[in-house]
DNA sequence: GTGAAAGCGCTAACAT
DNA sequence: ATGTTAGCGCTTTCAC
């Protein structure tokens, strides 16, 4: 830490510390000639006012977290693209934390979070997480909380989510349409809100479809790639094998395409694909990529600009508020009519 | 912030505060006894100490800062998984600053971190920056500062580097031998040291390449998407178009794609392709593309440990130390040899 | 328009 | 083993 203080500033201008810190703040108390000759001498020695002990006299930190399970994810990287760009024009900081999906990790780092250290809280929940009382204590301890995406729906807390049902809804007819007969759906989570929902519509959807006598499957795929991997071929190698497949999240579609090509699985031919993806590349795979988008990069703005508003007192809590952006639908090669 | 803190537990318990933030340290001075009372009321409480008190007092954040040009990038998200495992581990909190591959952005945020908000930074610099005073300032201050993938060598600090130059050589002499003639390399700055070493081992192999009368030629791709577009159809509607690419970065892949099939152009026959690219989807394009693969985790897990080791105080200052972890050509249907 | 002084919550000498 | 106290660097009342 710099040696030179705002002591150090005032001796030097022979004038009071505290009139070097309403200069600093251009604070109307103070005359012109003082402040300029304070900011100058400020800027000569690339001095700005200790965050910690400002922090610590002012009780506010102008710092958010951001707790997300991932961070290499289209999705996530983009939504803190939106967050970034509120919290910067805000002078805001944002510290990441990563749960990597742990309930664990995300118990102990929501913990952490109830002492002062942020200002704010914005949040996609774990796909393990079953329990919520650590996000409970951090509702209890009265610091601002607002999920995006992955909402928890026991807090009283605002949520950005998207169209989950719909879409998953759109996805379905779309590959009902497409002349699918047997749809499998894969999961990742039994606990997730997004997940649950984007299965609902794809039950529904199947309801919808009387008649056509569709076979559905939900497929719970696990973390690790190699898993995933394994499960899905499992599920191609069979006798019964699906000629639709809705994949709940970006990372379920490449073991799709390897195990494809490895098993010599024609697509669009013999199986058509809609994936939930923001990944830039889906456009140029082979087959291009039908796709559910989220609008990541707006739900997390939307989220971090809700958060914000939470911070002026006056303004009344926006208990509960569920904002939804919704989803588009693109078609591409995958879903390909023979 | 919470109301309870160290004196409303040393009251309720009626002990002094010192007892109290010896006991929750697990100070040797404090009797078992006593500690475990402490410890069951701080829980109790939900009770840690307020971190911005503590590090003010102690002088130090226990929180680092990453500076990178972008989030929503393979490369960095990746490396930010390297990093953010060493942090938990320690116990440190990581604040996100994205720059845009804007110098003024870069040079703001920066500026504002030597005044003790964080105990060390890891940084990529942005493509724009050509002027490194905001980098001598901070490293004037002296906040230990490590340079991860985009480094700056007029600054004598520590940088995790991969092999670029070997990999533009690889890259490059692996197009030559899968008989491309006329070979463009797509940069995106010409301040950055991973983009020019990249270059010239690009420019060393063709010039090894004695006899095979190969024609050269560097093509700068702004930082937008459409503009970088409309270069790449430029380059590929012209009548000396290449028959071999070199993408420096992996925003340049997707482009490319796109404008051959655009064009109509045939790869890898008729073009074919290398990409700097740490996507997952790079095995599932059509056709599947060869890439340089950086060890993206593993570098900023370097950085971090470094930074780490800086922080000991003992230890002498690893005065521009250079790291170098090799990346992977890994090669892909996009240069199969007709 | 400027200054003196209290105190944010904590840690670490230094008592005892 | 426990307590007293100074002070980290700043902001903010309150006085002048």
């Amino acid at each position: 830490m710099g040696e030179i203080n705002i002591r150090t500033l005032a001796k030097e201008l022979g004038l009071s510390i505290s009139t070097i810190s309403k200069a600093l703040q251009d604070s109307h108390e103070i005359s012109a000639d003082t402040k300029q000759k304070v900011m100058a001498l400020a800027r000569l020695h690339n001095y700005t006012p200790n965050p910690y002990a400002s922090s610590l006299r002012r009780k506010k930190s102008n710092t958010i977290a951001v707790v997300i399970p991932e961070v290499a994810d289209s999705y996530f990287s983009q939504a803190i693209n939106g967050i970034e760009t509120v919290a910067m024009e805000k002078g805001y900081h944002v510290i990441i934390y990563l749960t990597h999906e742990s309930f664990e990790r995300e118990t102990s780092i929501i913990r952490d979070l109830g002492n002062g250290r942020v200002d704010g809280v914005l949040m996609s929940v774990s796909s393990e997480t079953d329990n919520f009382s650590h996000l409970k204590q951090l509702y209890n301890s009265n610091i601002p909380l607002v999920f995006f995406d992955r909402v928890c729906e026991e807090i009283a807390v605002p949520g950005i989510i998207t169209n989950d049902f719909e879409s998953g809804y759109r996805a379905t007819q779309h590959l009902i349409e497409s002349g699918c007969k047997k749809i499998s759906y894969l999961s990742i989570s039994k606990e997730l809100s997004i997940i649950s929902k984007r299965l609902e519509g794809y039950k529904q959807a199947i309801a919808d479809s009387n008649g056509l006598l569709l076979k559905q499957e939900v497929v719970h795929c696990p973390p690790t790639t190699a898993q995933t991997r394994q499960e899905i071929e499992k599920l191609m190698a069979g006798d019964e094998r699906p000629d639709g497949i809705i994949a709940s999240v970006e990372r379920l579609a490449p073991p799709v395409y390897e195990v494809c090509q490895q098993l010599g699985i024609k697509m669009p031919d013999e199986l058509k694909m809609v994936c939930f993806s923001n990944l830039p590349t889906v456009s140029i795979l082979n087959p291009s990529l039908t796709t559910i988008t989220q609008p990541a990069f707006d739900m997390g703005k939307k989220a971090a600009e809700i958060l914000f508003s939470m911070f002026k007192k006056n303004k009344p809590a926006p208990y509960k508020m569920l904002t939804i952006i919704p989803s588009d639908l693109i078609v591409r090669h995958s879903t390909e009519r023979q």
